[in-house]
DNA sequence: AACGTTTCCGATAACGTTTACAAAAAGTGT
DNA sequence: ACACTTTTTGTAAACGTTATCGGAAACGTT
């Protein structure tokens, strides 16, 4: 292995000067940075990231934590932010924890092992952040939840509004001409911090404006964020209360199993059941029916929290939190329900 | 920052007695090892990865390359890697890379800064391990493709037999009585060691060897791995040569964008034109209609090759080349020929 | 009691960097 | 030519670990 050292005989200089070069300190005259950097690049030398990171104590990392498998929606985000990452020198180090995870837990050991210059957690359930999340003191970004009502100095969120988002999509039920509408998704506690509780919340909320609220306990079916879930509880669902002519989703996935399920109870979406889902993923643009759905803006999300996450790296201030816009995407997995 | 220095001190006893615990050597007393370790434990003291990769000139980690992003069906095996690398001690490591990347360059470049135990290769295109693999000297698996005509010493590979698989997708529409069968996938240019070429390959064996080939040119459409581009290339076969009844996709995402355009096109899957993919991911058996396609054992693919590393990184032997079966899953989105 | 074996433990030298600090070289102004 | 300052360079200590080596203690064996 061709080490600092080497490069310092090579180039005639010594291993100060050469880490001074490696580094870009300005203290180095043009003849000696110049033939250092030639011998550097002959012998193809890499510093090793091992005695780097140990000397100075961090790396030039920013570690990503996704959290739930099989999320199409936060692996389209994960991706865009791997794309913009790139630009930028910074290594990038991703983590893949399944729902029951505790995501703060993880990232604390993440950040005695990884030295992180900062975290985004992708997706995550907010009740891990209140427990433990004052151990950690690097800079951190949440995406598709709201964070601001916890405060911490070091974290900022961006997410839409999901009360909002879930409103509307109820709302464009109601619209429709819906009045038995049923809700899929969400745990099944509803605890607080639960990304899920929130659409739950907001879809329950028009419900009852509307008055549209007839027995809550078989109008809502809870599910996971899968399709296999979506399809169970769907199926459920429809047992409990087959008078159900428009269903919310928590999610595209979801409502994907949910329209499977309504198939094989032998109905049709949207001629005897309108689903609409959550979250806008590219890939239910193809599905037949076109799902009609919330759409949230993966490529803003990404954006907002690899800018505002570098931003603070380098010039250290305080978090701040930003709700983005979602729209409605009108495919055709929603119709007026039939008389 | 707590460290092995601290806890010497803290038990009494020497750093290096220390370190022998930690790394779980015989030659230490129960005393000793008692003590030490509730101090550890006392202290929640975790060694310093860095110093510790430093002084052994190799991480604990498995490194994984993904090739492609938005690719479910690598996506699916990735977790099942993640899951099955979770019991062993080891790290994980992952990392994207888009279609046009150099996978083997990137491996090298991760093998002097992470010094990885081994990296299994998900996905990849063949004409760049020709090219520069020989750099690479760890342990190394390729999944998805067979790697055995390279003869690497430290390359092994597990794959189904694409030659096969679509051979098999496209008796099945001969067999249900299609003669019109057109082919959407696979690069323009069909280079080899492109992954796609393989299954085009075999789709157009299948055709010669039973007289359907009426024209090559207007039978086939290359197209990405990707929705969108399958539907794009599913509607230009279509206007090409509209006499079509049957469609082999060469992959499940392709098929779902065909199947798309298909609908857009105002024909209807199957009982216009069917269309088989190949993956076999599991969401679209949720798909209206079920997908009919190839089903590639991802459970086995990532236990074979986690299995395969793990061993070759304890007891270093040859690499092997293992094809693992495929299946057909009868879906519903094949059906005989409208007379 | 003297010796040889084991078993356990501590001191210390690495691993490849970065960063004070000091030294040397090169300018500057008189 | 001198004393300054500034720029450039080299030296050496540190970062937290592991591993080698040898010493000390404990135990058997004659």
């Amino acid at each position: 292995m061709i080490t600092i050292k080497d490069i310092a005989r090579l180039s005639g200089y010594s291993i100060g000067t050469v880490s001074r070069v490696i580094n870009h300190h300005h203290d180095v005259s043009t003849a000696a940075r110049e033939k250092i950097e030639q011998v550097i690049a002959e012998n193809n030398f890499q510093p090793n990231t091992n005695a780097k990171m140990l000397k100075q104590a961090v790396s030039s990392n920013i570690s990503v934590l996704v959290k739930g498998t099989s999320n199409l929606f936060l692996e389209t985000i994960l991706e865009e932010i791997q794309h913009l990452l790139r630009e930028s020198d910074h290594g990038i180090d991703v983590m893949f924890l399944d729902e029951t995870a505790n995501e703060v837990e993880t990232a604390i050991q993440i950040c005695n092992t990884h030295k992180p210059l900062g975290i985004i957690f992708l997706g995550g359930n907010l009740n891990y952040f209140r427990e433990s999340f004052g151990g950690i003191d690097i800079p951190c970004v949440l995406i598709a939840d709201t964070a601001s009502q916890l405060g911490y100095e070091n974290l900022s969120s961006f997410a839409t509004n999901d009360i909002d988002g879930s409103r509307e999509a109820v709302r464009y039920l109601c619209r429709q001409g819906h009045t038995r509408i049923g809700i899929v998704g969400g745990s099944s506690d509803n605890e607080r911090g639960y990304i899920g509780s929130r659409r739950i919340q907001g879809a329950v909320s028009v419900l009852k404006e509307n008055n549209l609220v007839f027995d809550l306990e078989k109008q809502y079916e809870p599910s996971l964020f899968s399709v296999q879930d979506g399809y169970r509880a769907m199926t459920n669902l429809i047992r409990k209360s087959p008078e159900i002519t428009g269903v919310f989703a928590i999610s595209d996935m979801v409502a994907i199993g949910a329209i499977r399920a309504v198939h094989d109870m032998g109905l049709r979406v949207p001629e005897d059941i309108s689903v609409i889902g959550y979250d806008g993923i590219e890939y239910t643009k193809y599905y037949v029916p076109r799902l009609t759905t919330i759409e949230q803006n993966t490529m803003q999300l990404a954006q907002k929290s690899v800018d505002d996450l570098l931003l603070r790296i380098n010039y250290p201030r305080t978090a701040v939190h930003e709700e983005l816009p979602f729209s409605v995407i009108y495919g055709e997995s929603v119709a007026e329900p039939r008389k």
